[in-house]
DNA sequence: TTTAGGG
DNA sequence: CCCTAAA
């Protein structure tokens, strides 16, 4: 605590040596909050001279941290500094920090809060510039130049003196003084993306420093890196070895006796990378040094790069009260909610250490409950079912015998069968009718009913082809799709059904509807197939659950919505599109787009081991479209867009509406 | 509700 | 195709 207070003497002395320069308080911005402690700390003479509060009174300066970790998270909270680093150029930060320099009792709130401003403003610039150098040396594509970093190009033509001026500009008292403002702010989390692998020497330095002076007032200490100097073979390490690794790599306490994890956690956090799949570790000046790697890729290099990086962000953000903006700009992919959510929950956070660089694909949790379903229904065959069907019926019929699959209907227990049988499609068949609830593909359920039971289904089958395959595929949907909703239910059907019959039949059934001729995907198969009346062979047929095969021209419509709207505005696209396909749904157009881009790609780099994949029976899917899958994928990846690729494209000189035709 | 992703 | 989490 001393050394804070003569660091806040320092800065109170500075005030006064530079008294009579004259003040621009133009510069103040509304993010200038007055700090009152600061009244406490000078005292103005006669002459107006501001002058270093006593000893007594510098011992409050203590209490200013409190209060301005409060006033910094606030400002964070309120996304001012984002606005003030982004928005606010800084011709001369020092400059403006030098005249804004207090000159009466009044203006001195002013300069407190102008200095912190203008330093914020500084590493704000300083964290651009890092953050562009990071850029150009990690891809050759010049970055996208924000506003701040015009700025930032215009007044500093060579990034890498500033660089070298933040690392000497920062280990000064003013960091010292606000890496105590920086601490609470940051969470767990973000610590830990700002301290892993401190290469730097200055930067342990510091960290012990500001571990030792800080700690007083904060909660959590910051991560020793002097401990992890040298050689450490993580292997060598006992548990308490490693949980003592473990602090000094991030800063807290660890509980967790397993080793392994601890291993991966420090690994993980000194690279600062969840690609650690190795069980051997060797750590070396805060590098990891991989003895069994099985990815060898230059992780070294990567590692060291951003450990670099990081440090000096790091150092750069202690100098900062806050950086929200910086951080995440700088794909460390910091959600806004942890850094606004300072609450640090500890441990069981460095989970996060992965998930945090996980990229800017959206992280989910695991869904336990898919799981649980999945496994309860393995395990407990039918109870598992019935509850599983429960959860999902709206009729909310709450009768285990209104949950029975319909084949019990047919089957030996003819009592337990549901008494209600609607009307489908107009056709004048009966079907039972089961909890509608699910978006599930009624007709296959019912024709695998239909095809075990051809007697007591009656006149069926013969008409099905002709006339129940347009009424289903018109207006069915809405009443028949609902019919069977549990998806368990219907497997279980089906499994019993193909037990006791003959396993095409169901597969036979399932193609009777489909209004257009049927093309296959070149990847997303498996299901599909074998529509085919013909040869209703495969084993495929067992297993397939309620599939509608997308004819051609639904993928052509897919693709032009696709090349209308964007991939993503599926919604869109369903209701222009396939506002007359009830049965596919915007999750079904993503999916088969999500297949399109495979088969595309997939095609341009090898289509001999796709077609040799390809069963016989199946129709590819039509070069043209998927250059046009491709081509839409790659415009929409960022690439140049490409002007009527579907006239030109085409094979055969065709468009892709024309060369469908050749399908129908 | 819609979208993105995993299974 | 299904399911779920996130937005």
């Amino acid at each position: 605590m001393e050394k804070l207070a003569e660091v806040e003497l320092n800065e109170e002395q500075r005030i006064d040596e530079s008294f009579d320069s004259n003040i621009s308080s133009s510069t103040s911005s509304p993010k200038q909050i007055a700090n009152p402690v600061v009244y406490k700390l000078v005292r103005v003479e006669g002459d107006g001279r501001l002058v270093p509060a006593t000893d007594d009174e510098v011992m409050e300066v203590e209490n200013m941290f409190e209060e301005k970790k409060v006033e910094a998270r606030s400002i964070a909270d309120t996304g001012q500094v984002e606005v003030h680093i982004s928005d606010e150029e800084s011709p001369s930060v020092e400059a403006k920090t030098e005249d804004s320099e207090g000159k009466s009792q009044g203006e001195d709130t002013k300069v407190d809060a102008e200095k912190l401003n203008a330093r914020l403003e500084y590493i704000g610039v300083m964290l651009q510039q890092v953050k562009q150098e990071e850029n150009l040396r990690l891809s050759k594509v010049p970055p996208k130049h924000s506003s701040t970093h015009k700025t930032v190009d215009g007044q500093c033509s060579d990034q890498r003196e500033n660089l070298s001026a933040v690392k000497e500009k920062l280990p000064t008292n003013h960091s010292l003084q606000e890496t105590s403002l920086l601490t609470p702010i940051l969470d767990d989390s973000s610590k830990k993306q700002l301290v892993s692998g401190g290469t730097c020497v200055k930067s342990t330095e510091d960290l012990a420093v500001s571990g030792s002076s800080a700690s007083a007032s904060c909660s959590s200490s910051m991560p020793d890196f002097s401990r992890i100097k040298g050689e450490i073979c993580l292997d060598n390490q006992t548990v308490r070895e490693l949980q003592e690794t473990f602090r000094a790599t991030f800063g807290r306490e660890t509980t967790v006796k397993d080793k392994l994890w601890l291993k991966r956690r420090i690994a993980m956090g000194l690279t600062n990378s969840c690609d650690i799949s190795t069980t051997t570790f060797i750590i070396k000046d805060n590098v990891l040094v991989r003895t069994i790697a099985k990815d060898t890729h230059s992780t070294m290099e990567s590692c060291k790069y951003t450990s670099q990086f990081n440090e000096v962000v790091y150092n750069s953000c202690k100098d900062l009260a806050t950086i929200p903006t910086v951080q995440i700009e700088n794909q460390q992919v910091l959600s806004y909610k942890r850094l606004r959510k300072p609450e640090a929950d500890n441990e069981c956070k460095s989970e996060d250490v992965c998930t945090e660089q996980s990229g800017s694909k959206r992280v989910r949790k695991p869904t336990r409950r898919y799981i649980e379903e999945l496994s309860e229904s393995d395990t407990k065959e039918c109870a598992g079912r019935c509850e599983s069907s429960a959860k999902h019926s709206v009729h909310g019929q709450s009768s285990p015998k209104s949950r029975i699959s319909p084949v019990c209907v047919f089957g030996t227990d003819e009592t337990a069968l549901i008494p209600r049988y609607d009307s489908f499609g107009g056709s004048g068949v009966q079907v039972p009718h089961v909890s509608r609830m699910r978006r599930g593909r009624p007709r296959e359920n019912f024709m695998s009913i239909m095809q075990c039971h051809p007697s007591g289904m009656g006149m069926a089958v013969g008409v099905e082809k002709n006339v129940l395959g347009v009424h289903i595929s018109e207006q069915d949907s809405e009443t028949g799709d609902r019919n069977c909703k549990d998806r368990a239910t219907l497997k279980h059907n089906q499994e019993q059904v193909v037990s006791k019959t003959e396993p095409e039949k169901e597969n036979v059934a399932k193609c009777i509807d489909e209004p257009e001729t049927v093309y296959f995907d070149n990847i997303d198969s498996g299901d599909n197939s074998e529509c085919n009346l013909t040869s209703p062979t495969s084993k495929y047929s067992v297993r397939r659950k309620h599939h509608r095969a997308w004819t051609l021209s639904e993928v052509i419509k897919l693709v032009e919505g696709v090349a209308k709207y964007g991939a993503g505005r599926w919604s869109e696209i369903k209701k222009v599109a396939f506002a007359s396909y009830t049965y596919r749904t915007s999750v079904d157009l993503k999916d088969k787009w999500r297949n399109l881009l495979r088969a595309s790609f997939a095609q341009g780099s090898n289509d001999k081991g796709m077609r040799n994949s390809r069963k016989h029976g199946s129709m590819p899917l039509p070069a043209p479209i998927l250059l046009r899958v491709r081509q839409l994928a790659e415009k929409h990846s960022g690439g140049t867009p490409v002007l009527s690729s579907s006239k030109f494209t085409g094979c055969s000189g065709r468009s892709v509406l024309e060369t469908r035709s050749g399908y129908l």
